[in-house]
This record gives C-alpha cells, structure tokens and sequence, in this order.
DNA sequence: CAGTGGTCTAGACCACGGT
DNA sequence: CCGTGGTCTAGACCACTGT
C-alpha cells in the first residue's frame, strides 16, 4: 500500500465518514487538533482547514477551549445561486427577451419603503417589466430604484437593456436580503404571465444596499411551473 | 499611527472595496498572490486565504496560470438554512405540535420514483403529516420513506416523533436535493391547512441520500404567509 | 513548457472563553 | 487562568492550464 498523501480534502472526507458512521455520534467532542494531527501524520494547520470546512457548513461546531464538536442540529445550508435573468435563461438554452412597460417616478408604497428602510417618501423611479424567455413570459418584475444612490441610472435607456443587467454591471452592492414567497397571480400579473387569475406564482424578493444607502428594492413573480433547485 | 495587524480579514475587506471602488473593475487581472503580498506586508498565504474566500463566493476567479481576476457576471449565492421544522418553529417563539394524518405502504407514484431514482415501484411507507406552531397549521407534509434504506425506522412510534425529527438524528445522508416552488392548494391541503382551495402554497421539495440509497422524499406546503429569508 | 495558484510544514504567538 | 482553536510566516513542492 502506498504512503497516500494526505490532503486536507482526505482529513474532510475521513471525519465525514466517522461521523456519518457514528464512529463520533452528535454531540461528540472530536480529540483536539493536535491529536488528529498526529493520528493522521500531518501537520496541525492541516486537520484544521478540513475541520474549518466542516464548520463552515454546519457540520462541526468548533469553539476555542471547547474544542470541537459534532453539531447536534445539524442545520444544515444549502446555497442558491442567484444568476442575472438573462444568464439564466441563456443557461437554459433559451432566447432572452425584455420588455418595459412602465417607467414612472412615484413615491414608493410602504412595503418598499420598510425593505428599503426609507425615512420618507420621497419618490423613487418605479419600472414595471417583463422578462421572456424564447417570447414566453419568464418573470414579471416591479422595482422600484432610489436615484439618489445610483444617479448614472437616470439617463439609462431602459427599454434597451434591463435594469437588471445594467445594475449587475455598474453597481456592486455591499449588503442586500432576499425573501422566497408564493402568491396568487393579480389581474395584472395574470394578463402579463399569461395565466389564469389566482395561479399560484413564486416570488422572489430582494432589497439591495450601497454602504447602507438603498438601491433597489425588486420583486419577481414567476409563472407556476417555475422550481428553484439546488443540490445538498 | 500604529501599524495595523495584517490579517486575511483585513485583506479581504481591503480587495472588496478596491472591487467596489472600480479601481478592479469586472474583468481586470488582479496583480498576483506574491505582489499583493509585498504591497500588504504579509506572506503569500494570509493573501491566498483572503481571495479564496472571495473565490467561494463568486466574486473573484482564480485560475492557475491565467491569474485572479474580478468575477465579470457575479452569480451571488445566498444560502438558505434548512433546520428541522420543529426548531424552526420553536426560534419564531411558537410552540411546537405534530399530528399524523395517514400511516400506510404504498407503490410510490412516478415523481417520487423520479426524483428519488428508483428502478421499480416497490412499496415505500408513506406519511401525511401536520406540523403545528401554536396550534395553527405551519405545513403540510407529504413524506415517501424507503425502509430498505433505514429498516430502523419501520418501528419508530410517528405518533410521538415526526419522521422529520427521527431521520435527522439519527441518520446523517450524504447527498440531497433542494426544490422550492409554488402551487394551489387542492382539496386536501386547504382542509389541512386552513385555507381556501387554490391558495398559493409555498412548497419544498427534499429529496436524501446515503451513499446512493435512497432516504426519502418529502414535499412541505406551506400556507400562503409563508416567507423564507436569507441575507446576502 | 513555464507561470500561477493550491497546499503542506513546523513553529510561533495570540484571542477567546470555559472553569 | 490557561487550554484550545485561529492565524501568520517563510519556505518548499506540486498541479493545473494557457501559450
């Protein structure tokens, strides 16, 4: 048998194993890292990068003095990927497509106001669009824009390219959430997704900040055949 | 002025405001690990550590021998945090209630086969279940289990512990799959939930592994106030 | 082929946080 | 207080991949 190298990818997948064997069952304090090290002929720095990786999803719970343990609710993350809508449609081998169909400056309704954490209401541009994919309505998208944070917008021609896309491009944002949601379609949505009313759409919601001054607040409703997806 | 500590941190914050700033605008070559390193004062690992975690999150690309450069479409990732439904009910302030609806097994219908990769309809046991918080209803379960993956469970009283709750302490899988749609509620679910028929539901669908067995599928509606948030 | 990031090492100091 | 993980260093070798 060869002296196989040991990386720290082989210390992840052998503590993986052990405690996927209850060889360390949760709630086990697994022997410290210097321990480990030696066990698997190695140095300390090691053991610690393949046991911080674990940690890091959840796996472990490492605390100094402690030591490190076996999570016993594993809470386990799964990442979703949040793509620019024409990417994702590309990636599905669809014909992106865009469509504006209104742009106005209001004063945003309370809701945005909350997600944006806005003081006043003091009017922000307001852009109703709709998004396709191979001519197909892929999402409905109402956003609302504080120019006051992203003035370079304004002269934008937004029929031309999405604010979407050009926010993607211009602006890179330094906090922002993200809510998921189901719904039932509006008049509205119904006519421009092309389906009945009351169809039960997904929404997507997301509030984006530069430096704790609002960008854009944006919600999505996808059609009812539209699914999420992600691997664990 | 003292001289700061150099930490990975303080690297990582350093590079994210040069991303933001457009002094590294999308696209551009960032000069490599050894030059940052001499800039920063610091050895080639504390830089490497720091751009690798901006590596993991899409925001640089690192590639041997063509260099790290600035991540042109940003695929932000926001992971979601999946925990067992009953602590997650329990760190909203609620209290926490089970019933089961049905106990049977049954041949599994042709989704479940697929998305559990089953090669015939050999009988699974199949568990509709209502989580309660407070005792409203907080979701409606709908639960395939293959018993040659996990026999134990063939005598676990359901009565007393959700499927849920059993599986995740006692049987660690090493492979899933996320799926979040929207749906209406048919007869069935708006009875159990308590909501008129065709409400928009918010579903998540899991399917588990261990090591390429299948665990089980299980599908979760949950009422239309239903939300899932994450921050980025 | 050759340049660049990926990783390992051995040792050191330090920060956090149980006891 | 003092044990344990977190991090930095300086050097080395290696794996991947663009040219």
């Amino acid at each position: 048998m060869p002296a196989e190298a040991v990386t720290w990818q082989s210390i992840h997948a052998e503590v993986l194993r052990r405690i996927r064997d209850r060889t360390w069952p949760p709630g086990q304090v697994l022997p410290h890292d210097d321990k480990l090290a030696a066990e698997f002929g190695c140095a300390r720095g090691t053991v610690s990068r393949a046991l911080r990786e674990l940690a890091d999803v959840g796996i472990l719970d490492r605390r100094r003095k402690a030591g490190t343990r076996v999570a016993v609710s594993p809470v386990r993350k799964a990442t979703l990927e949040i793509p620019v809508i024409r990417k994702e449609i590309e990636a599905r081998g669809g014909r992106y497509g865009h469509m504006l169909i209104t742009r106005e400056i209001l004063p945003p309704p309370l809701h945005v106001r909350s997600a944006l954490d806005l003081p006043d209401d003091t009017p922000l541009l307001h852009l109703m669009a709709l998004h396709l994919s191979d001519d197909a309505p892929w999402c409905l998208e109402d956003r609302w824009i504080d120019l006051r944070t992203v003035p370079a917008l304004a002269d934008v021609d937004l029929r031309r390219i999405s604010a979407n896309q050009w926010l993607v491009e211009n602006v890179a944002y330094t906090a922002g959430t993200l809510a998921l949601s189901a719904t039932a379609a509006d008049a509205e949505a119904a006519e421009a997704l092309r389906c009945p009313e009351g169809a039960a759409l997904f929404v997507i919601e997301r509030a984006t900040f530069l430096n704790d001054r609002p960008i854009t607040f944006v919600r999505q409703k996808h059609p009812p055949a539209f699914r999420m997806t992600t691997s664990v």
